[in-house]
DNA sequence: GTTGTCTTTTGAACCGGTTTAAGAAAGTGC
DNA sequence: GCACTTTCTTAAACCGGTTCAAAAGACAAC
């Protein structure tokens, strides 16, 4: 294990001063094409590898993204769609020699801290937003911070900061076409925190779309925790006129719809269609296997994690817009009242 | 958005050097009582912290831990086992003005680079290790980057890194304890990933324990997957002998098990009883509840960041022992054949 | 008043990069 | 051969902390 090659060492054995290898490796003119080629053959030699420290102090950049996750112990359990979403930001991440930084933290008043905590010590460059709230104070708090940011999403308040977003419009348009076709004419949705701008957003289109197609509509709301799927599918299956087919605002919430459904006996999907959202895998080894729509999570990883950099390169950003959301069939919707 | 302050800035309006500015902030001996109040009133004044960048470039530290999952997208979607493990490692972190640069890579070649990266970037003081394998490359690798490390579990080779160890033993003896006393006498185990550490003590210990209660063992290997859970459970129902109970070595593979006894049309826990393992809130909301081990993922990461942050800092540390994993009873286990 | 000891403070060097003004070398024109 | 450009390279300053040898001050003893 011996001491790290520096910069300096890179000059050494290139036969030039520290400053000149700098130029040269960061792609500045006015190096001369044979010199380039002695330096990048000495950086080789030695696996010279800068100090993100050192470069970061001379450029007052972290070269690090900060990703702050509330883990409000009841909603959050382990969103399927964290993994996905942090593996498409490594990917580009890695490109470019950054890195990410993770918190995850309680709640509200540790996140607040840790965003100024980050931001205090210069540990990043800019944070990525998730699982915007309507008027959502953290995109005031980073502004105020001097941070960059982009988020998933776009708020519902004035923002300074790139949105990437993703028509799940036509997603619900459709599920609900595809219940309407299997005969479904009372349609209960569960919709998630309406604190979250995706969950009423998902709700309002809901309405629109089946009102369009004539289906009657019921709504519960939860926290889009497993517990309140399984309370407001409880609540749902205790009407005199039930449901036939009920949409979930997540797949947690629709796995605990499918455990509610069987504990009250009910042959699924014959006795009830259910469908969730905001897809995962987990869905397909749940019985029966649950429709949703589908949301590449590493898509929305990488789109974030690029807008991001560029948004801090260059100062500016657009508003990044993914492909639209797609219905994944499986198994666990029918024709009301069909045959076991 | 003005400059940031800097400990020059401390230092002029505490009306001293900046150099004693630090040896006052990182309580050195030798400095006036009252002048370190001078200097602490002026800290609070400005609102200075230290930058981490030009800290750890004096120091040679990088004030933050690696932590690498490896997202093998088969199996490991969304493990619940981290959101919890992550809090549990940043509320150590926090207090300690650390941080957590996490990386999720989807095979070995990129995790390997992720090692090599974070190290060569001078990024990390050390690394987290969760998910130990047989003969773990990983902790060679870390080893001769000449890096720190500790690893969740005791890994069978030879490393020179402590250990956060936890005793799985005595919860597999109450949990067998449990079947064998509602009356169960052939109980399946769906063991783990082969390769993994845990997979194999766990199915060591399930031997010895049932030989042990007389009860009779047929075993199944996974990947610990979901799908590769629900697949054992078919090969299981199909033998001519059922099992009456099965234990499965973590929650997800479990879940996936009463899909497919559901599928099957059998009524758990009547006709078969379920454990899981490794536990996990996601059980709570299956039907039946699932029976499972805890496993306290908040405790682990607690101990395994304070346990690296004083490796690093001493340059020597011991193995942590947590308190035994233990029994959580729900309702997916009953005597065999009892009465729906 | 001098000397010595102990405590407190300063100033400069250093960590490993980037940036820039100034200097050296090479090329051009006459 | 000399002055003038242009191209390439160096040296030094800087980023914001830490560390340490040496200076300054305070105090006691003689």
């Amino acid at each position: 294990m011996t001491r790290q090659p520096t910069i300096e060492d890179v000059a050494r054995t290139a036969g030039v001063s520290k400053g000149l290898v700098s130029l040269a490796l960061n792609g500045r003119p006015g190096v001369a094409q044979e010199t380039r080629k002695r330096i990048d053959a000495a950086v080789a030699e030695l696996g010279w590898r800068p100090s993100a420290n050192a470069r970061g102090l001379a450029t007052k950049r972290a070269y690090s993204l900060g990703f702050i996750v509330r883990r409000d112990p009841i909603t959050f359990q382990a969103d399927p769609f964290f993994a996905s979403f942090l593996a498409g930001v490594e990917s580009v991440l890695a490109e470019r020699d950054q890195v990410l930084v993770l918190s995850v933290v309680p709640d509200v008043e540790r996140e607040f801290e840790a965003y100024r905590r980050l931001t205090s010590d210069r540990r990043v460059d800019g944070f990525l937003i998730t699982d915007l709230l309507q008027d959502d104070p953290r995109v005031r708090l980073v502004a105020d911070l001097g941070q960059r940011a982009v988020t998933l999403g776009r708020p519902d308040s004035e923002s300074p900061f790139p949105a990437i977003v993703r028509d799940y419009d036509a997603g619900i348009d459709e599920l609900l076409t595809h219940l309407a076709e299997l005969g479904h004419r009372r349609v209960a949705h569960v919709a998630g925190d309406e604190r979250m701008q995706h969950a009423t957003t998902r709700l309002t289109r809901h309405l629109e779309v089946a009102a369009r197609l004539g289906l009657q509509t019921i709504v519960e709301h939860t926290d889009f925790s497993p517990e309140s799927g399984a309370a407001a599918t409880h609540r749902l299956l205790d009407r005199s006129e039930r449901p036939t087919a009920i949409v979930y605002a997540n797949d947690p919430m629709a796995i605990a719809g499918i455990a509610v459904a069987h504990e009250r006996g009910l042959t699924l999907p014959r006795d009830l269609s259910i469908t969730g959202m905001d897809g995962s895998d987990t869905g397909r080894f749940v019985y029966p296997a649950l429709t949703t729509l589908d949301n590449d999570p590493v898509g929305w990883g990488r789109a974030a994690a690029t807008a991001l950099l560029s948004y801090i390169e260059n100062g500016d950003g657009d508003d990044v817009t993914l492909p639209a959301a797609a219905l994944i069939l499986r198994s666990s919707t029918a024709p009301p009242g069909s045959p076991g």
